[in-house]
DNA sequence: TAGATTGTTAATCGATTAACAATC
DNA sequence: TAGATTGTTAATCGATTAACAATC
């Protein structure tokens, strides 16, 4: 029998699980995967969290602190399994299970996107791209056919889906986005040159690649100024 | 005549502008830059950073604090002047120049970057994309011609390169990174998957998006765990 | 001049690094 | 057991927020 108190520290354990994790944290996780499916590939097994610091040029300390708000995946005097490590991760980062992806847009962008091998390795189903233009409904890229943004709400009643990706401009996507909360999707990967307002419980991923050029614009043109 | 101590206060001076500048505020320039633009857009010529901060969700504080970094570009009991302002970001940015950019991969990404017209609102100018496939090479993409990877020294020695886009597999961008270097290009916008190692004066910006796909999944799972 | 809002200093908060006891 | 390296606490560093004097 689980009592009142039992029941608080269940609930205190999955915020701890969940939240309190900061951003930074969150951010570094990605890169430590990408790291560990490369040493995995190269055949080495065993890490320390020094030698994993000097190939990735961040402290051991971070490492060790940022692996522990998770739990303790090394050993004493060992250092990390690798591949142990690495699936670890991969569940935190919620890999083993499979999505389901819609894409908004099919222009170069959505196409590009839709026939990334890179997602299926990772768990994503590209399952469908939608457009408004005629002449392309009904084409296939990369293997994922190509439907009318009008069939959208159709679509995702009959079929479930945990992402949608926005790919299309910024006034198209504005107005797309109340489409898909009305939908009740939760995850949106949004490629848009907007913040695009979603209520609190949809999880929303920005690449402004606009923003990125930007950045190294700003770099090279602080390193290498014109006069 | 410019004493030693003059030269120095003028380097001084140059590290104040070009350094000590924190990533953190370099990562939030090019946002603010995009919300005075389409301010702008909106008709809207003057703006506090009280009424900006509700906009973007950050703190009035903050945005302050961030554009002093660079100058007072407000005025006491007004605001700041939405053109002014957006005009100075943008140079400070490195936006007022222009740049030739190759793209070295004229695959769906490739060509996705190549067609993308918000670059030359930007200032920058798609001047050749690279590829080892046969059958691409003559062809043009977004009005711009592929040219066969061989031929990437021969064209850079000829035509001024400030920005490589690299939007190959990491196996061959690897091989690709030593000849930009090679080449003098000193900056390198990074889609591969995989942390490019360049020398100190390479400014180099990466978009992984598999990592940032790892973060929205990463989300998700937190908010919407399977059981 | 009074009101508004910046520019800037000081206080707080959070994230990173260092240190070391625990332990394999 | 001795050596290595983690997990974790404490110290440092940096970034954000609050406060307010300067000034338009």
């Amino acid at each position: 029998m689980i009592d009142s108190e039992t029941l608080y520290l269940i609930g205190a354990q999955n915020m701890n699980d969940n939240k309190n994790i900061s951003r930074a944290v969150i951010k570094r996780l990605p890169r430590y995967y990408t790291y560990l499916k490369q040493l995995q590939e190269d055949g080495i097994n065993r890490i320390s969290s020094e030698e994993l610091s000097r190939l990735m040029g961040v402290t051991a300390s971070q490492i060790r602190q940022d692996l522990n708000h998770f739990g303790g995946f090394g050993q004493q005097g060992y250092g990390y399994n690798v591949a142990y490590l690495y699936e670890e991760i991969g569940k935190i980062l919620g890999l083993e299970r499979v999505y389901s992806m819609i894409i908004i847009g099919a222009g170069n962008l959505g196409q590009a996107l839709a026939r990334y091998s890179h997602f299926r390795q990772r768990g994503i189903e590209v399952k469908a791209l939608f457009d408004v233009k005629e002449e392309l409904i009904g084409k296939t890229e990369g293997g994922v056919e190509i439907l009318h943004i009008d069939s959208l709400e159709d679509y995702v009643k009959e079929n479930p889906v945990e992402i949608a990706t926005i790919a299309i401009p910024k006034t198209q996507a504005v107005r797309v986005a109340p489409r898909l909360v009305a939908l009740d999707i939760k995850a949106v990967w949004n490629f848009s040159h907007v913040d695009l307002k979603f209520p609190e419980d949809v999880v929303v991923e920005n690449v402004h690649l606009s923003e990125s050029l930007m950045r190294l614009t700003y770099n090279y043109n602080s390193k290498y100024p014109l006069n």
